[in-house]
DNA sequence: GTGATATTTAGGAATCATTCCTATCGAGGA
DNA sequence: TCCTCGATAGGAATGATTCCTAAATATCAC
């Protein structure tokens, strides 16, 4: 997908991020590939336009348009990797309010890849559902924000957009 | 799932892996909890029966672990964020030999939230899934041991344990 | 059992993605 | 156009992870 400036602008304004160049050579190159780049491709491909620009720029952008839900983390929290000794197939709840990752087994989901594997140019040796939301206990607690929390939330928008890791 | 310690050998030897006391404990620690620990974590519990511990020996031992297809890693290829300014919902189809990893979109798939959610305690607001496998590219180049892989894997156990980042 | 050999351990240093801090700079409203 | 607050860029700091190495330990052949 690549994208006007006028449609970016407008989807800027909707999510009330302001537009200024270097966000929109981020944004416009984050949104003509496919390839799920990193902060570093980003920033070597932004380079060719803007070659002052820091990479604290790009990652202070991405951060802000995480949080205004206009980009996507891939592989968020991969602030540290975690480990199971369940090694066989099951899938995960992830809870967005205390980040805890619980176990869900189910037969019908674990047959999913035969079923997709199947029809694509594409050799399926495993799968894995994540399911995102709040577990019961934080639904309990307070519901923090869910109606407008994206995927890799976890700080609020104005007073720390960079997102702080969480120890 | 509390494991003994005659179970363990079994499992270590069945895979290859040498049995010490700091991999019992490190295994042992991780086999009993479901909650997705960090090798900080396990650090930490391991370190109340061998108080000499290094994180190291963790970090190490996890590599070997996770080599031997004992143990995996929850969040894996975490070293480095990856952005997609697609934020509709659609699923990835991730490429073990060059570690690109696809679009995929699948109407069925999108659906799985609402079943799963509506027989759980947890709230689901967003779902993904990931398919783990070799792409038509790899395929075709030589399939580098892909019976053999488990997910997480990217150096050979002999040649270098721990695992190297790839730059 | 004993010794030879290869692996494992632990400590410390190094790496590197990411975040913090701060002094300009610039976008957008008045 | 001017003002104000948020954005930018550079450099320093942080922290998970990896690298390096010497000493300790397991395993194997005898």
């Amino acid at each position: 997908m690549t994208i006007s400036l006028d449609e970016m602008r407008k989807r800027f304004r909707e999510r009330g991020v302001r537009m200024t160049p270097q966000r929109a050579a981020i944004y416009g190159a984050l949104a003509g590939t496919t390839s799920h780049p990193t902060a570093e491709d980003l920033y070597r491909e932004v380079k060719k336009i803007h070659p002052m620009i820091s990479q604290n720029t790009v990652y202070y952008t991405l951060g802000v348009l995480r949080e205004a839900g206009l980009v996507r983390e891939v592989n968020y929290w991969h602030d540290r990797s975690r480990f199971d000794a369940n090694i066989g197939l099951h899938h995960h709840l992830i809870c967005l309010g205390c980040r805890k990752i619980e176990d869900l087994m189910d037969a019908t989901l674990d047959r999913l890849s035969v079923r997709v594997g199947s029809r694509l140019d594409f050799e399926v040796t495993g799968h894995r559902v994540e399911f995102h939301g709040y577990c019961a206990e934080c639904r309990r607690r307070k519901k923090p924000g869910a109606a407008t929390r994206h995927l890799g939330h976890y700080s609020s928008p104005h007073t720390s957009v960079q997102r702080r890791r969480e120890r």
